[in-house]
Formats: C-alpha cells, structure tokens, sequence
DNA sequence: CTGAAAGCGCTTACAG
DNA sequence: CTGAAAGCGCTTACAG
C-alpha cells in the first residue's frame, strides 16, 4: 500500500506537482483557473491524500507542532488545566500541543530533534546546553519558572504562596505557625520556595519561624506532626498543598483536635476534597486559565517575532476562606 | 546560523557523508578502520552534529515517537499514572511517548500525519475513519476500552468495577444500594458503565435496583441525594469514583448520618484524600503499573509483528478496605 | 574499506 | 497561467 504522494494527485488531474501545491496551500500571488482548482482537488479527495509532514518539515525546517515538557513531578489538577487550555488556545493558531512527560527518561535532545517542534514550552528548567541547542536551532523556548525570573514567560511566584498563607494565618491572630512540607522528594523545588514564602512573612511581621514538620499522605505521619506543633504552641498551620492539609486535618482529628479552633488549617490548589472535608479546607487557588492564557500569548508572541509579552502573575493567587481557619 | 548537517561532520572528518552515515549509526555489515570511526565522532562531537529526524523520517517513512490521544476526559491520577509508566517502558526500546490532549481541538488526521508515529496509541475509541487511516499508513493503532473489546489491546472492565462495589456492599449485608453518579458530563461513558455493573450484581442476587442520583462536588447537592436514599431505605452507596464518594460522605455528615453505621460508601481510585477522610474511604483500587505495562507490551508487540498480546485486565482491581463500609 | 549517486515528498524560485 | 528543476538532510544499494 504505497503512499499517496502530489505526484499522485498531479497525475490523476492532469497538471504538474507545482500546480498541486499552489492548489492546496492556496498560494498567495498565483492564479490558477477555478476549473483547475476544482480538478485537483477532487483528485486529492478521490485519492486521499495527504501531504507528509516529514518531506514539509525538511522542506521548510519546521512544523506545526509546539512541544511541552513536563517535569518530573505529579502532574496535578492545575498542570491538566493549564495544559487543556494551552491545546485550545493553541490550536486556533494551527498549532499542535504535544505533551512529553519527561521523566528524564531519554535525552531532551532526541525529542525534539525528533519533532522538530514550532517552539518548545517548558514547565521545567531546561539545562542550558539543551536550552542554547534550542534556540540555536531556530526553536523559540519558552519557559515557566517557579519565581520571578527574567527568562521565564511565566512564574506562578511560589514564594508569594507561602506568603499569602502566612498573611492570612497571622491576619487571623496567629502567632505562632506551623509548616507542613511535603514527603514526595520530586516537590522540594516547590516546597522549598513556599515555605521561604511563610518564613519571610512571619520574619516581616516579627514572628517566631515556622515550625517545620514533613507530613507523609497518612494520618499516623500527620498525628505526630501534629503533636509536635502542638507542643511547640502551635495554633495554625500552612501546609504545602492541600493533600497534606487533608492529612493534618486527619492528624489534628486523631490528636482530638478542634479544627480551627485548636489547629488552623491551609492548603494549596483548592481541590475538589478540600471543598469536601471536614471542615472544608481554606486554601490558596491558582487560576489555571489566567496562566495557560499567558503561555500561550507567549508562544504565539515568539512564534510572529512580537516582544515577549509582560508576566501576568498579578491576579492568579486568591485565597479562598472556607472553615479551617 | 545554519544547521550543523553530516555533510558538515563529512568534510571535518575529511570522508564521504557515507561513511559518516556508517559510523554514527554503527551500520551492520561494513568495516570501518577504528581510526575513521573515531575521526567522525569527534568531528560529529565537535561541531555538536545531531541528525535532523524530518529527513530520517522522510527517508525511512518512520519516526521514534508512540503518540498517546487522550479522550476529552479530565485525567486522573491513574491515567497520569499510566502515562509515566509507559513513557518509561518504551524508553528502553528508544521510543519517546508524546502525548495529545485531544480535546478535538484539531483533527487527529493533521496530527498523527504531522508526527509520523511510529505507533498510535489511543485512550479512547478513533473514529473508524481515522484509525482506517492510520492503518493503511502502515501505523499500528492500539487502542483500550472502557469494557471487554476484541479489537482493544487494553481495557480496564468498567463494569466489573460497579460489579465488586455492590458485591462488596452486599457481602457486608447490604439490601438495598444507591448509586452516586458523576454530574460531569464528560465522564458519562464511564458512569454508565460502572452503573450497569451495580446493576447487574443486584439483579443477580435478586436485589432491588439501585437508587440513581447524580451527586455534585458540593455539600449541597450530596446532602440532597443523601436525604433521597435515606428516605427511600438506601443503606449503602456505591460512588463513581472517590471524589463523588467524598461528596457523598459530606452529604451524610451535613444530614447528621452516622457512616457506616446509617450509610456505607465505597468509591473508585484509591485517591490520597479517601485514605485521610473522616471515615476513611473503602475503594476499588486500579493498578496503574499493571496497565501501563499491558499496554507498553502490546506496542512493542505491534511494532516487532508479533501476535498481540493476551490483555490481562484479572487484577487490575481490588477493593481496598477501610473504615466507610 | 570508501565514495558518487539516487531518492524519500515536498515547495518555490525560475523559466516559459 | 503552468511546468521542469533544484534542494531540504538523510540512508543505502551500487560501484569502485
């Protein structure tokens, strides 16, 4: 079953290749007669051709594809959102979105040599040889950053998270916090900027450091973190995301303590069982749309040569109040 | 600044773009002096040659990438899971994963076309159209489903899922069951199935049907469904999935119900929040790892002509039991 | 042991 | 208005 080529179509019409292609890509700058048009495309549909990308790709040297590269953490509820958003929003410039979870499971470079993507999104820092290769190569790369960094297209500023948690806590009359970071190695890049985030808060305010407690996604871990803090006259606790938020809750639960009463709880992510729990957790939300919105406006910014736009992170973190604090 | 091509790499090593072909691809069947091989490793290193994939596409008609399309569901936990998984499995065979949330944004035509795959793996059924396609374009399409299908290479039984939910639920003494569906629109090929196994499983130990409600994730709409089942004799609740189960659990608590005692639930995940609920939620529990690998077999299957593979769905379920039944 | 040449399928100056 | 030809970068029979 050999490949349907324009070679193909050229013949089956009766003009050349070239007139194929004018016909089909609706060549600006060439007049073709409306019976010619209507004759190849017929053919091609009789046919059912279609070109290959490969022989366009060598051709012009590039493609339709925009290439993301995930990090190797969990993909949350947020990245799906985000990366949902950056397909749609992409695709009405023509734009594929491919998604590889690059768990560092073959070399950046292959991929996209392989794919010889439009430009290449990163939710991950890029080594900088791989990055210089990129660019060296005509490929925009655009990449996100955890905080403000003047290369990033965009930074959901995780400082400002832990930040906000510690506002809102101290807001509330806290003095004395807890920080509950994370069992899951491949999130210390991120847990470590919340927690300067809740750190450099109190230390603005005057108040005691956070005590830091590493909580595993099981109430025995959480209970004894929790008696720690409570020890340590502890009265509220910001907690990485809110999974971990769930397990103090189920901690302070086993402990026989009043949430928010006794121990004040806040999360990150405003998932759905935070909405659920008992009490409903307060949290901090990332607007997912706001930041695949941003994304793609970068890309699409990169791709016709325009300056890059200016970040948006302004308005992406919002606390949400429900009963734990 | 122009692409660094093996005609670069040819005239640094002072032999033929042959040769250098030879050498990098380590071509069986020829000889060449250690000297020359290492003379064009070092040119290739030195300049930092790479090969350019579009022309190798071209020449070969194939390329390294298995394109995984995902359905217009939300991705879950499991499905990001599997993702992982099978990106590793096909790494050892130089495959990369490339995944497309296809979201029918834009036609899956333009895309495998635009990719050249070396195999399609689908999450979701193709359009008889496209997979014809593929076909005739000699690339193997693999794809699950949500029940038994002889043509799938993978498919987790959905029914049997409702299946061991009420069968859990009836073991334990249980009557009379109720059936929490999902209010998500997009998950309703799923629902429907795993209701149909509820279903089935009361019809075959001659039980009443069970009581249909859709559950929103608020407290709201789950304390409603509750007050229906109470009210109608429900004594236990099998979930669409944990996040449904964990409304429902709101639900009972908002309406003062004792759970198990007044209300049993069961959900569908084994989601880190249902291990921390109050109660703790049981669940039908999904082997990610088995999946993926059921699925990186069957690929590495199509791709060597071997026969495809027995799917093996037997234990990729099992009921996780905890405190909510 | 190594090189000149063809060809994968496309687009686009260039020439009629 | 339409066609012959070059060339994108690679691999691989084929010829030395």
């Amino acid at each position: 079953m050999a490949r349907v080529t324009s070679a193909d179509v050229a013949r089956e019409s009766g003009v050349s290749r070239t007139t194929v292609s004018y016909v089909l890509n609706d060549t600006a700058g060439v007049t073709i007669s409306a019976d010619t048009r209507q004759r190849v495309r017929d053919a091609a549909d009789r046919l059912g051709y279609s070109p290959s990308a490969a022989a366009r790709a060598l051709r012009s040297g590039r493609s339709d594809l925009v290439l993301c590269v995930l990090p190797n953490w969990p993909v949350g509820p947020v990245l799906d959102t985000v990366l949902d958003e950056l397909t749609r929003e992409l695709a009405e410039r023509q734009l594929s979105v491919l998604v590889h979870h690059g768990r560092g499971a073959r070399p950046l470079a292959e991929l996209w040599r392989a794919v010889t993507p439009r430009a290449v999104v990163g939710f991950t820092e890029f080594g900088a040889q791989d990055a210089d290769a990129m660019r060296r190569a005509g490929i925009p790369v655009l990449s996100t950053s955890l905080d403000d960094d003047p290369r990033a297209v965009f930074a959901v500023p995780q400082t400002r998270v832990g930040q906000l948690q510690a506002e809102h806590l101290a807001d509330a009359g806290h003095v004395r916090l807890g920080w509950a970071g994370p069992a899951e190695p491949r999130l210390a890049d991120f847990a470590e900027r919340r927690l300067a985030g809740v750190r450099a808060e109190c230390a603005w305010r005057g108040m005691a450091p956070p005590v830091v407690q590493e909580v595993d996604l099981d109430v025995r871990s959480a209970t004894d973190a929790v008696r720690t803090w409570h020890t340590a006259g502890v009265t509220a606790v910001a907690a990485y995301n809110d999974e971990v938020a769930l397990a103090v809750l189920a901690g302070a639960r086993a402990r026989g303590l009043a949430v928010p009463d006794d121990l004040a709880v806040i999360g990150v992510d405003d998932v759905h069982a935070g909405r659920l729990s008992d009490p409903p957790l307060t949290t901090v939300a990332q607007d997912a749309r706001v930041q695949a919105r941003s994304i793609a406006t970068a890309v699409v910014a990169a791709l016709d040569d325009l300056p890059r736009p200016d970040p948006e992170p302004g308005d992406v973190l919002r606390v949400v109040v429900r009963r734990s604090t």
